[in-house]
DNA sequence: GGCATCATGTTACCGACGCTAACATATGTT
DNA sequence: AACATATGTTAGCGTCGGTAACATGATGCC
């Protein structure tokens, strides 16, 4: 499952199954790395297909097709935004401010590191969303997310429903991140400190005095 | 420039120019209702000129190539989109906290009713950004918004950078937008009436007590 | 009016893609 | 050894974006 990290790891794997090893693997592996590279639209199978070596119809042996590659490339996306909303949370310890903001500048640092990716996990269509994997792997993500609000308001007794919380943060740093890699701030408030507004922000959105 | 409400109303223009009339008119609009209804990813230029009524190489007497049609179709989007936040203001006067609530509900409306245009607008490459007409029309859709907080404050004596809080509620709406329209709201908090999320969280990012 | 010229359309074609079908080969089971 | 199965290959289909060569309609010049 190669839950152990990072998921780009098992790109070459030289003994196991059949003619080439893992080709599922590797072929998710160089998916996964052709999309962080090259962004999401430009991808194609074909490019995959060429980096682990085999023709374009190999991959037809190991997935319906060309989405379901893309749904799991998506949920492993999923993975390692989690694991990095986790590392920054512990840099600060559960039930902080500092803990929250961390995470959601972790958040969006992910998105700003891994455009092509990020685009890949939100703004699909339906079709990857509805694969099992992305949902669940999806689900964990805003889950851990909820949890820390939770942990957080019980540390400081905020009353408010930590769920209508959790998402109004999500909303916010989901709409940062977005217009970040969309290059929307650039152009319209050039130089613009994304993580001092996260930091700025996060306290009225947590129902507390700026 | 069809800057006369619905661009998607050239359709079809019998007397006109050449052979076609004005076939670059009858393109774009074409694009701009499959974009529409199809969504983003599935539109194809192809498409676009079976519906036009023309070859496949007809375009490129007019575009250089495909990503100028999308730019169109995109700047034109943000043209409908500016279009519906003066109808919600306007609805209920400048300098009020209803009039900039409504923006932002607005937008999130606009998101939800036109998805494949909404992501056709953001969520692209940045390619697409660089066209001019887009840079344009994308800056005077924000423009818009900042200028409304900039009133707001104004009118209730709030001395906190317009700009600033501009960005803030901007950030706000449009990750509930792109929240939205991708689903993510219905797998993690099913029924949430984002309407009500945007009127509570508003006055907080307004600098203002819930 | 007649004719050159340019603008705008067409058909024919290219390479890339996603995908399928038919065939080939490795594995491992008996 | 023989066979069934899992996994790969090559060949080919239809679609797409884009270009080149050709056709035709509109315009300006005489």
């Amino acid at each position: 499952m190669t839950l152990s990290g990072d998921p780009e790891a098992a790109s070459v794997r030289p003994k196991a199954k059949y003619h080439h090893g893992d080709l599922r693997e590797a072929l998710i592996s160089a998916a996964y790395r052709l999309v962080k590279e090259s962004g999401a639209d430009s991808f194609s199978l074909a490019d995959a297909c060429r980096l682990a070596g085999v023709s374009t119809a190999a991959p037809y042996r190991h997935f319906k097709d060309r989405e379901e590659i893309v749904a799991e490339v998506t949920s492993r996306g999923f993975q390692a935004l989690t694991a990095k909303m986790k590392r920054a949370v512990a840099k600060h310890g559960e039930g902080t401010l500092a803990a929250i903001v961390a995470m959601g500048q972790a958040y969006v640092a992910f998105a700003a590191r891994e455009q092509g990716l990020f685009r890949h996990m939100f703004g699909r269509k339906p079709s990857v969303v509805e694969f099992e994997t992305v949902a669940k792997t999806g689900g964990d993500c805003f889950g851990y997310l909820i949890e820390q609000v939770a942990i957080y308001c019980q540390a400081k007794g905020i009353e408010r429903d930590a769920g209508e919380i959790a998402v109004d943060l999500w909303t916010f740093v989901h709409g940062a991140a977005s217009l970040l890699i969309d290059g929307k701030y650039d152009k319209v408030t050039p130089g613009l400190k994304v993580n001092e507004m996260i930091a700025r922000a996060t306290p009225p959105l947590l129902g507390q005095a700026p």
